[in-house]
DNA sequence: ATTATTGTTGGTAG
DNA sequence: TCTACCAACAATAA
């Protein structure tokens, strides 16, 4: 279930899990989740290295280890458990700290996920735009961005990684909501006002989203203001709620309360 | 049986 | 170089 906030979550999770801890074995059959990085490699290269931090940005984290960086994409199904053999294992990580023994697995179903271990950047995290969360909207900065996407939706810009990194499809649709901004609006017919609200719009939907996280560990049914709730009357002026695509992706919006701006 | 799914990437075209 | 578009990846759950 994996967007900024869920990935959060899993950072902070990590941190208690394997921080400090001394990689005694890792485990796993997946090439196509670790390419281009040959299976054996990838466990040669981890295994006696110590978990020395992890950090996240957008929806990728990394893992710092020995002389490794282990950076982790949870793609559309992936998530960390502390169960001994859960279903849709795909790497096992075997830890050892202070003397005590504990294993963490790496769960995908669809096998979206990617771990790529390398001792270099990655080109991916180094194009990332910034995160909303660690560092906070720069408001100016994401205007001039918008500004050059002539054809595009503010939707499907604000979700392009490299505008912000962890904006996925459903804080898109709620940060949109709370902003009162149509999701079908031109990216560049925005104003500064409209964005101040999508950047406070996506504050609030990425804390709801983390304090959700943090008091049901996987997270309630769902927790959303409109978020696959299509037909529903809109929690502020009670219009029904509509679903469309954009970008390919489903779209929940009120047409009521959400101005086009173009 | 059918449909939808919280994401990226690599190719093409402009 | 930058923007835009789309098929592909794969396995579930409703």
């Amino acid at each position: 279930m994996p967007e900024l906030p869920e990935v959060e979550h899993t950072r902070r999770k990590l941190v208690r899990w394997m921080k400090g801890a001394k990689i005694a074995q890792v485990s796993t059959e997946d090439a196509r989740l670790l390419r281009p990085i040959a299976v054996s490699a990838f466990v040669k290269g981890l295994t006696g290295t110590t978990v020395d931090a992890i950090e996240r940005k957008g929806k990728w984290l990394r893992l710092a280890a020995g002389p490794w960086s282990l950076f982790v994409h949870l793609g559309m199904t992936g998530w960390f458990v502390r169960e001994d053999e859960p279903r849709f294992a795909r790497v096992t990580f075997d830890l050892v700290k202070g003397g005590k023994r504990s294993r963490v697995v790496y769960t995908d179903s669809r096998r979206w996920g990617r771990f790529v271990l390398t001792k270099e950047s990655l080109a991916t995290w180094d194009k990332l735009g910034p995160d909303p969360l660690a560092d906070g909207i720069d408001a100016k900065l994401l205007l001039a961005k918008l500004a050059r996407r002539k054809k595009a939706s503010v939707k499907v810009a604000i979700m392009d990684q490299t505008v912000l990194a962890g904006v996925g499809n459903i804080q898109a649709i709620e940060a949109l909501w709370r902003a009162r901004i149509d999701p079908r609006s031109r990216a560049g017919a925005l104003v500064a006002k409209d964005v101040n609200a999508i950047a406070s719009g996506l504050r609030w939907t990425i804390e709801r989203t983390l304090k959700d996280l943090a008091v049901n560990e996987e997270g309630t049914d769902n927790p959303f203001k409109i978020y696959g709730r299509k037909g529903t009357p809109c929690p502020r002026c009670k219009t029904a709620l509509e679903r469309i695509e954009l970008g390919g992706r489903t779209t929940t919006f009120c047409p009521g309360c959400q101005v086009r701006k173009d």
